[in-house]
DNA sequence: TTGGCCAGATACTCTGAGTATGGAATATCC
DNA sequence: GGATATTCCATACTCAGAGTATCTGGCCAA
């Protein structure tokens, strides 16, 4: 681990440079409307330099997407490690990636552009991540005994489009911060139903 | 309304001919792996006669797209149709409708492609019609005081992706049956956790 | 018959992704 | 420390394919 020169630094700085433009511009153009000689231009730089970087367009969306997702990832991650309750780590998780979901660019990249550039498969490769997190929590639930049906990979997937579905009302909507507030009390009353029909409370044992 | 002549019907046919190819190669290839100029000579045309007949390339999709929704929302009508107690009609039509997920067309096209081709919110005003038979029946339900959480517009649109979501795990299992069966299975579960949590049968007054 | 019109064909433009190549700066080797 | 390889980026190109402009042959109405 010697230090970085100069020059690394250099390279690091144009790469960075370039994801940035990509980010900004895949945004608010969307994917299909931004060139790649724009995002090069953006960042005061020539295709020359962003193909020696990425592979293609698509990877450099990849890229960019997944910046975006673990930056949201690991907020939900945080939340949740604030409390050992199951139903309570459930709840903080999804009311932090609700919140996320009022983040435009969460909201244009990972829930509305994704799907449609990488195609569904790959896009849920990449979403893996996130996935893996509310199957862990659901499992928790159900070995807590908290839970009426028993968890699966396909009521996790069911469960988290839906969750993507509401979200992304959240960020259609004119207001998004009271749409956040309905979305919530919906995911809430849903959950309840589902996974904790026996209790009441959200903080009962 | 005099009869249509030779011509008109030779009209008519150049134009069914250039949605059956696209419907075609759409659903083999894709969207964007097919060109215009394939989808003309599959019909043994030119791309004149195709931009004779639609917009563009987008709006032959839409035009493709309507028709198998139609015809899947038609069967997904009859279905309900045929009993009049409102569970009854909710679980015909889901069954109807997870049956017609097993069609290669319906799974390509309506629920693959059409968000990434048109947009979502393009795509949501297409999917009007589906997510109207939904409501109507969840408020049916709720009218007939068998729901716990009362219908509205985020609710529906969320238990619709839901089973967007469902449909397209059926279509890409290895084994499609059998993964109809284990959705059916848990769409029953949710549905029944989720509104009729109060009657364990589902034919129950 | 004749002039207009419509379906469809032909030939074009133009944008943008991807490629080939060049060249300057830096790193590596002897 | 000079020669050589390698890295980073720029310039100049190809090529596919969506969309457009224009043409033509046949049908219909007057």
């Amino acid at each position: 681990m010697t230090v970085k020169g100069r020059r690394q630094e250099y390279v690091e700085a144009t790469r960075a440079a370039l994801l940035d433009s990509a980010l900004e511009l895949f945004t608010e153009k969307g994917f299909a409307q931004t060139s790649l000689d724009e995002v090069a231009a953006a960042a005061r730089l020539t295709k020359g330099a962003l193909y020696h970087h990425f592979a293609g367009k698509q990877a450099l969306f990849e890229q960019v997407l997944a910046t975006v997702n673990d930056r949201i990832a690991q907020t939900v991650v945080e939340a949740g490690a604030e409390v050992d309750e199951p139903w309570a780590r459930l709840t903080r998780g999804l009311d932090a990636f609700l919140d996320a979901c009022l983040d435009r660019e969460y909201q244009r990249i990972c829930l509305r552009q994704a799907p449609a550039v990488l195609g569904w498969e790959r896009c849920r490769e990449l979403e893996a991540g996130m996935m893996g997190l509310l199957d862990a929590m659901l499992r928790e639930l159900a070995v807590a005994g908290r839970s009426r049906l028993q968890p699966s990979p396909l009521l996790t997937r069911v469960l988290f489009r839906m969750l993507s579905e509401a979200a992304m009302a959240i960020g259609e909507a004119e207001d998004p911060k009271a749409a956040r507030v309905e979305v919530g009390v919906l995911v809430e009353e849903l959950l309840h139903s589902v996974h904790g029909g026996n209790a009441g409370s959200l903080t009962s044992r």
